[in-house]
RNA sequence: UGCCCGGUGGUGCAGCGGUAGCACAGGGGACUUUGAAUCCCCUGACCUAGGUUCGAGUCCUAGCCGGGCAGCCA
């Protein structure tokens, strides 16, 4: 799974550790706000962060953002922390919050008093959202702007001890209201707000806002690249400007564009609707494209990592094809995933000639990928399930599974010849296949040499389980949903759906929550966490290629 | 018609002035005790127009198209 590609960013931090007189350490840092759960378009940035720093022997630390109380809280700080972990990265000992800095941050804010590149504004919210202008059109200044420096310092101090309402009074920095880029023009720097802070309780009545922040905190930590997503590219040179007024360490920021994945939603607002609106079970459902619903769904931290390894990195809008993910968690679990018999939809087979009583005991290859895994017994008898699309009444032409006349492969058993069938007379429903075996062909091979076309897979019916599949498909019918207003309407209605009547090999009755396998011939499957004492239930991870299928689809 | 970024097969990513390549998807074949996997083959792309150059996907200019920015959100 190695498929080390390089990108502009890696390149560049090459080009840097090169020229760099001095032999320096690179930091990178992955800054959430916990304010929600991480999904697939966050473990691109994450992975592109603890990536390099792990590639050229740097440190990439975890600092969450939180700056803003009325949104953030300890559950997502410890959500997010699980999937780092999960992913497979380790910030070691720097996690760091940028409520850490609340203090260093204010003495800047009054250093910039001093240095008359801040003021304290007096006017309303709306008074401040029109005087900024619009995107064709200069802003214009605060009559507050000019306040002295004294004024202004003792006004962010009578913010900072509470004296004023929420909202009342904002501390701007005083660059260009008639810039070409609105981030310059006097950004708000800190706003009062009486919030309990989820780490610094009700310590601050004043708290700064992201973008005073953000590269200060960068700048604090040392970081030599700060690796973020294109929409900051335009609050760079605010970032600078505030680093340059301060003199203080300059990291250098590089962005890069986020990801979109087909067919699902990726901005935490619309996926935040499907779990609150009851669309989907959780952040966790399996249909979620969040790091905890891919976990829950059996996608690997590997499989994972490899597609963000192999999706690469550019600045050009992008949306990158589900099939991708789909061939990533194929690639890991073919080679890892044990195999075992399921069938969803069961049809009974029952073998004419077949001694009744009896019960025999055949060997099964654990995975044929790693043959040292071995074999284990699978226990035969006259009566077996089979999957019902693998007999057909009016078999399509090349269909060589089983129909009446045809002889076929029972996996690792022996073959049979499909003799009659049952049918229910008014459902038109079949409801058992009648076959005979040849004793001779015991294991799979016909001691004639004599071949068949069909391999199919089977379970014994009387030493099988009962268990519960459920599959999923796209959580949504078009592509790019997330480009779109009303992303709802075109939510997958039959993204899910539960199969209750399964059957899997007896083998699999202690299995444990998170076992992953293949079913053969199916797909691979995870054991789901509502399983219970007496019931399996498995999610599909992904379904096996199937060109089959594709071909009668056609 | 402010500022910023970007346009290479269906999708994603390379190509760093010298014959446009890789992966996924799609099509075909070989093999097969999983119609899987594996192997082989194929289809298919440089937004447009000028310019610089012996030579432009690459550099320059203009245009067109796409995206981002007007939270006391991040």
């Amino acid at each position: 799974m190695e498929n080390i590609q390089s990108n502009f960013i890696r390149d560049k931090i090459i080009t840097d550790m090169n020229e760099s007189s001095d032999s320096y350490k690179i930091i990178t840092r992955f800054p959430p706000e916990p304010n929600g759960y991480l999904h697939i378009g966050h473990a691109k940035a994450i992975c592109l962060s603890f990536g390099l720093a792990d590639e050229f022997g740097g440190q990439c630390h975890l600092r969450f953002d939180d700056t803003n109380p009325s949104k953030e809280e300890q559950e997502f700080v410890d959500s997010i922390k699980e999937d780092i972990q999960w992913l497979g990265w380790d910030w070691g000992s720097s996690l760091y919050y940028a409520s850490d800095y609340f203090d260093q941050l204010y003495d800047f804010a009054i250093k910039l008093i001093q240095k008359n590149l801040a003021y304290v504004d007096d006017q309303s919210h709306e008074t401040i959202r029109d005087q900024r202008g619009t995107l064709t059109e200069a802003g214009i200044n605060s009559p507050f702007r000019d306040r002295s420096i004294e004024e202004n310092e003792a006004l962010f101090q009578k913010m900072k001890n509470g004296e004023f309402p929420d909202g009342s009074r904002v501390l701007r920095a005083k660059i260009d209201m008639t810039s070409g880029n609105i981030n310059l023009r006097d950004p708000i720097l800190y706003r009062i707000m009486r919030s309990t802070h989820h780490r610094t309780g009700n310590n601050w009545c004043i708290y700064p806002m992201y973008d005073f922040a953000h590269g200060q905190s960068d700048s604090i930590e040392g970081i030599t690249h700060s690796l973020c997503t294109m929409e900051f590219e335009d609050h760079r040179p605010l970032y600078d400007w505030i680093i340059d007024a301060l003199g203080i360490h300059h990291p250098q920021q590089i962005e890069f564009a986020r990801l979109n994945l087909s067919h699902t939603v990726l901005s935490k607002r619309r996926l935040n609707r499907l779990v609150t609106e009851g669309y989907v079970t959780g952040w966790d459902d399996p249909r979620m494209p969040t790091l905890s619903g891919l976990r829950r769904r059996g996608y690997s931290s590997e499989s994972i990592r490899n597609f963000c390894e192999i999706i690469g990195i550019a600045k050009r809008q992008n949306t990158v094809d589900f099939s991708l993910l789909e061939h990533c968690i194929r690639e890991d679990l073919n080679v890892n995933a044990p195999r075992v018999m399921g069938i969803i939809d069961p049809i009974k087979v029952i073998i004419d000639n077949y001694p009744s009583p009896q019960i025999e005991y055949l060997d099964a290859v654990n995975n044929p990928m790693k043959p040292e895994l071995g074999t284990r017994k699978l226990p035969f008898g006259k009566e077996l399930y089979i999957e019902r699309s693998d007999f057909e009444e009016n078999p399509p032409s090349k269909y060589y599974r089983l129909y009446l006349g045809n002889e076929v492969r029972l996996r690792y058993a022996y073959f049979i010849t499909c003799v009659g069938f049952d049918k229910d007379d008014t459902t038109g429903e079949i409801t058992a296949v009648h076959c005979t075996y040849d004793p001779d062909t015991k294991g799979g091979n016909a001691p004639d040499d004599r071949k068949v076309k069909g391999t199919i897979h089977w379970v014994s019916a009387k030493e099988s389980i009962d268990v519960n599949v459920r599959k999923y498909d796209r959580l949504f019918n078009v592509e790019n949903p997330d480009f779109d207003d009303d992303f709802l309407s075109s939510l997958n209605p039959n993204s899910f759906i539960e199969i209750q009547n399964s059957k899997v090999e007896i083998n699999l009755k202690d299995e444990k929550i998170g076992f992953k396998c293949q079913f053969e011939r199916n797909g691979y499957f995870v054991i789901d966490k509502d399983t219970t004492s007496s019931r399996l239930v498995f999610n599909q991870i992904v379904a096996l290629r199937d060109s089959w299928n594709k071909k009668i689809n056609q």
